[in-house]
DNA sequence: GCCCGTATTGCAACGAGTTGCAATAGCATC
DNA sequence: GATGCTATTGCAACTCGTTGCAATACGGGC
């Protein structure tokens, strides 16, 4: 692995005790484990992918703990989950903004949209039904340039 | 259930067996089955759903089947599926004109949003990335007005 | 009306994720 | 440093959905 480039940890990842606390929660080695494996993600993660590095960390590892730590870090607003094309569950850390997915039907790349990109969007459903969109649950399928052009109709 | 009122079945379910035979597919007893519950059902469904729907028609029928038999409908254009917030599948009939969803986090409905809705949106992400947006796989979460109401930040 | 190629089925096992419950272990307090 | 409340864990069982494979049966051709 080497050196960690300390790749500015969106807010501490050490104050995630002290907030758990703060709250009547508890501070395990579970959570020292999943947070440890967050730390060192960037981008996007299946939950069954963070179990499994959890597990290379600590092979004891249990998937139920692993989710419902992943629900409580995410009432924390520490991560965000969505649901792939597929209906898998994914989780980005600490996003520095907000942001929502383009995925590719056909490549399977994955883009983020911005929330100005979405803004026309978001601007017209609030202004319409008076609904707040969720940026960070919002995944979008469709069919990337690339692809059109690479099979029209395919 | 009454008398059904023949809500115009958007192109006719008596030709879904000779669409099947034209690409050389079968027309099945299963398949009977399944698309017998499609044609009496509108909205939304769950997979999950229309298992046990086709299982209220015929004891024996199994999952793979039901879900196997959906794809192949997909591929016709006769169901189309998104995932809903908890990335459970969920299907829609033969839907009059493309359309995405609209489900607040709270109260669970769901609204629909029409290609005109979605229209600024899809514009600006087709003008920026040339990504064509697939609106029915479309879903989107966020809070509607009543319930940011009536609790402005739970 | 029978034959045969192959699409389809049912089974069984699997992967992702969730949940109820009894046992464990944080951590605040004394 | 010991104590007690309760958050958390691990287990086992469950749900939704998918997949490989051998057996079945649809339906075009004779």
């Amino acid at each position: 692995m080497g050196a960690r480039s300390m790749d500015e940890a969106p807010a501490g990842w050490d104050e995630v005790a002290t907030r758990l606390r703060a709250r009547g929660l508890r501070w395990t080695a579970q959570r020292r484990t999943l947070v440890g494996v967050l730390a060192g993600t960037s981008g996007h993660v299946t939950g069954a992918d963070l179990v499994e590095r959890c597990r290379a960390v600590d092979p004891t590892t249990t998937p139920s703990t692993v989710y419902r730590t992943l629900d409580v870090l995410e009432d924390l607003g520490i991560v965000r989950h969505a649901h792939g094309a597929d209906g898998r569950e994914e989780f980005h850390v600490r996003p520095a903004a907000d942001h929502g997915h383009l995925r590719c039907d056909r490549c399977l790349q994955v883009w983020e949209i911005g929330p100005d990109e979405a803004r026309s969007l978001v601007a017209a459903i609030e202004a319409a039904r008076g609904f707040t969109v969720d940026l960070s649950h919002l995944s979008i399928s469709g069919r990337c340039a690339a692809c059109r052009e690479a099979s029209p109709r395919g």
